[in-house]
DNA sequence: CTGTTAGCGCTTTCAA
DNA sequence: TTGAAAGCGCTAACAG
């Protein structure tokens, strides 16, 4: 086994230049294409470099340049399909602009959250996608900013600083006035964190669709903590048995939904005739249950590919770039886990006027 | 906006020192806690460290100790929660040794893994972990093996190198088992890729439940090349068409099984009554499908632990170390998609005996 | 067009 | 216990 990594010491440019029968620096030059070289002089080079298996030291390079051309991408959970995608379309994006991703997990922790923008800094990745921020602190990306490029995935980390924002301000607005226009008035709404974005605009858009229709949503069926699937069962449950139920749910987390699915069949009612339901994600899941499940999505390749986008953008020579702020819409598809809510429910108290 | 990266140049070591009133070699040892150094220049640095905000540049560090602290992961697509779990859980155990993760994605493209491969050595990773190998070559990781510490993930590289592996033989052949003794015999496995350890295993799983049986599958059930939800429909619906059309399904990848339960529900045929039908990995969908899907799994966070740790040990200090292979068991979890045949079925030429 | 040289920021001898 | 000095491998500025 070739498991001797003290024999083979790596070979160094300086290596190649000897072998070449040139200088380092005209051997640097060589191999970067960069200033003069006679095409004897790289033809040389080349061929040495690759008869020897020169592997260029990019710690070297980076401690020279002052530039590591790497991204660092910060989510609070990959296994989050959600973030997937994403993340699948920013390094996509990355590699073809020659930048590699560096990947690091939350886990929801705040200290770990923390301490990893600390090893961000220490290996000084050029740019820093945030698309975890337990407290969104723009006194925090202040300093962040000053030291490399931040862009912000669906927080609010400052103002004006450059981010790429989905729309669940009008994805919850939507969703919500088409149940409204089905008779529904008693919708509860679940979703991750009241404390980030994207929860925030959503109960926004949520309470502003009842608001247009000249009511208010029962605040008690805004429930913003839940995330787990667990959670949102024993949620959805305690709703269901409560005196005056909801009649439609408004599932916005991944896990969310099959939680209050679970929930509806364990308190023995149906989807959609006894209750309504709206998820979060087109997935196989919602396309292939019986039956279908309406759902609001939006295009994850389009979210990472943007994330990617502006970040090479600010991370371009050409200096004195303005922030950028990118709005993803989301869309809605109609399936079949809608209708109107049972009539005896309609009787039942509503919502106040 | 603080975005004049211009004007903060970095503090450094020197500074620290100076700010301290040591020397450089001083600070450098009172930060690393190495070597001696009294308390008072050791509280004294630190303070300063502190006070000025100073952030080690890992480049240089890594420059001089030869080591990165970093690990690669290559992996065809991240998106997939069969990886996305494991990932997490590489990543998590990871960190908390202190290492990064320089994570990328081949998308299943030969050329696009020999340049991430090249991207990992000019970075300079300590370790590899290969969880995607469009062509599981020896040689290739001869060479690698040299120069850093690869861990096959789920691929079969060498014959001796370190590996995590999955027992895809032995679930296959539990499940398929499982199916023979119901009274199938016309049975088809859906499985990506026979060129790559899992859909060898697999076949040899399936193909050994049958010998044991004295019987021989029928080869045009087994079909290795689909691995995208829409190939498996349009195969599994080929499949169905055919005058001796299989009475069971074994499909083992993510979306397959997505394609499979549309080819069926497009046939006009239910499942279990007329398809009996075998998952892999657990998800919401199998778990929330009506009837809930019988499915094979395995511990994803044990593969990227185990992952994780394997390298763990193979980059620390205390030399020679033997390569360690290790193999994750399957289990098989028993829902209600599987049924006995329909008896019009049974009477229809079943497989050579 | 090419060779020489000065660092990038850090750790680690080697003397003192 | 500490300071001085030598590089790790590379690029870029400066002479030639």
């Amino acid at each position: 086994m070739g498991r001797d990594k003290s024999t083979k010491s790596k070979i160094t440019i300086r290596d190649v230049a000897k072998a070449a029968g040139v200088s380092l620096g005209t051997a640097s030059r060589a191999l970067n294409h960069s200033g003069h070289v006679s095409t004897q002089a790289i033809a040389e080079v080349t061929r040495a470099a690759r008869e020897m298996g020169y592997v260029p030291n990019a710690l070297a390079q980076s401690m020279r340049t002052q530039s590591t051309s790497v991204v660092g991408l910060l989510v609070s959970d990959i296994a989050n399909p959600l973030y997937a995608g994403i993340i699948n379309a920013v390094e996509a994006r990355l590699f073809a602009a020659g930048y590699a991703l560096l990947l690091a997990n939350t886990h929801g922790d705040a200290n770990r959250e923390k301490s990893l923008i600390d090893l961000f800094r220490r290996r000084r990745v050029d740019g820093l996608i945030l698309g975890a921020c337990d407290s969104e602190k723009p006194e925090m990306l202040e300093r962040l900013a000053s030291e490399l490029q931040v862009v912000a995935l669906d927080r609010d980390i400052t103002t004006e600083g450059t981010a790429i924002h989905v729309d669940h301000y009008h994805g919850a607005l939507q969703a919500t006035r088409y149940l409204l226009k089905l008779g529904h008035r008693r919708i509860a709404l679940l979703t991750p964190g009241s404390t980030l974005r994207p929860g925030r605009e959503r109960i926004a858009g949520f309470k502003d669709a009842f608001s247009a229709q000249g009511i208010q949503p029962d605040p008690r069926l805004i429930r913003a903590e839940s995330s787990s699937m667990e959670f949102s069962f024993s949620e959805a449950l305690a709703l269901l048995s409560s005196p005056d139920a909801p009649t439609a749910f408004l599932c916005l987390g991944t896990r969310i939904m099959s939680g209050v699915l679970q929930a509806i069949r364990h308190s023995g009612r149906t989807m959609p005739d006894d209750v309504s339901v709206i998820s979060i994600g087109d997935t196989d899941l919602t396309q292939l249950f019986t039956p279908p499940i309406t759902s609001l999505t939006w295009d994850l390749t389009a979210v990472g590919t943007a994330c990617a986008e502006v970040m090479l953008r600010s991370l371009s020579p050409r200096e004195a770039k303005e922030p950028e702020r990118i709005l993803i819409t989301t869309q809605m598809i109609l399936r079949e886990s809608c209708m109107p809510p049972p009539v005896a429910a309609r009787t039942t108290a509503g919502a106040t006027t």
